[in-house]
DNA sequence: CTCAAACAGGACACCGTAGTCCAATTTAGC
DNA sequence: GCTAAATTGGACTACGGTGTCCTGTTTGAG
């Protein structure tokens, strides 16, 4: 349902929001499990979304730029893989215009609650969660 | 977010609901506008899953097997394209078993939102809808 | 029995996603 | 200014979803 690129981009917007501070495509890629070549597109993308920045040459690495309160999955989601609604009649019949209906209607609503449910979740949200199986958790200092 | 499959598989047996009789894939095809080669794919997929039942020679055709207000969205979509929830952590860590980390287990919520909405409509649900603008409704009889 | 209608199934092409690899570029520190 | 660290970007492969085509098989009707 959602690619492998959003689910990678969200462990490590995750793993950088714990970090606070720069850490290396392959730091990121060892705590998260995530090919490094692969990841490094993925980071890329967040880049340009201005998600994370970037920084080349010794000590440098990648940084989550918004705080984490500030920034929410949907944001990440749709930064690398965005998730479209039902705009209009999927068949050839433009007639219909805004309306869908009655099945569009219902998927597209589906959408809706994803998206919300992505909306109202922060990274801070995430990162607050007191849960006693804290996979990506335990990995926050791995890179230390 | 649902592949062109589950939105194939949809129209056609939305079709085929309000048609009541044996409609060829060719028929479906074409109201549902959907290219008809890989219709009949799809089609052999609902068929192998119950949800059709496929008559061939002279009269024949597909026809729905339970009544619309035994079937819905979510039997079709599992049918043709499992909608995966997320069981346990995607991370090697399978220590943590069923319980998941703060990240996933609001990524599964909302897939669990997605997998309601979807048992909750049936079929008849989906025909009875008075809607304005009804893009099916109205090539329902187009093969009469 | 024969023929045409209709589905079944396999082989193939196309394309986007996932993933790998390597050369080029930026940058901090000595 | 040289070197090592680190990202950037392009080229490449692999694979699954989508879509086409063609042959075979079932089946009803004359």
């Amino acid at each position: 349902m959602l690619s492998q690129s959003v689910e990678y981009a969200l462990r490590a917007v995750v793993f950088l929001a714990r970090a606070g501070e720069p850490r290396t495509t392959a730091q990121v890629a060892e705590a998260t499990q995530v090919p490094a070549p692969y990841l490094s597109k993925v980071l890329q993308g967040l880049a340009r979304a201005g998600i994370v920045r970037s920084q080349r040459g010794v000590g440098g690495g990648m940084t989550l730029v918004p705080k984490p309160d500030k920034l929410t999955i949907l944001d990440v989601v749709n930064a690398v893989d965005p998730l479209q609604r039902i705009e209009s009649c999927p068949l050839g019949l433009r007639e219909h215009g805004v309306k869908l209906c009655a099945l569009h209607r219902r998927l597209d609503n589906a959408m809706k609650s994803v998206e919300d449910a992505f909306r109202n979740s922060t990274l801070a949200d995430v990162l607050a969660d007191p849960n006693p199986s804290v996979p990506l958790g335990s990995l926050a200092d791995s890179a230390e």
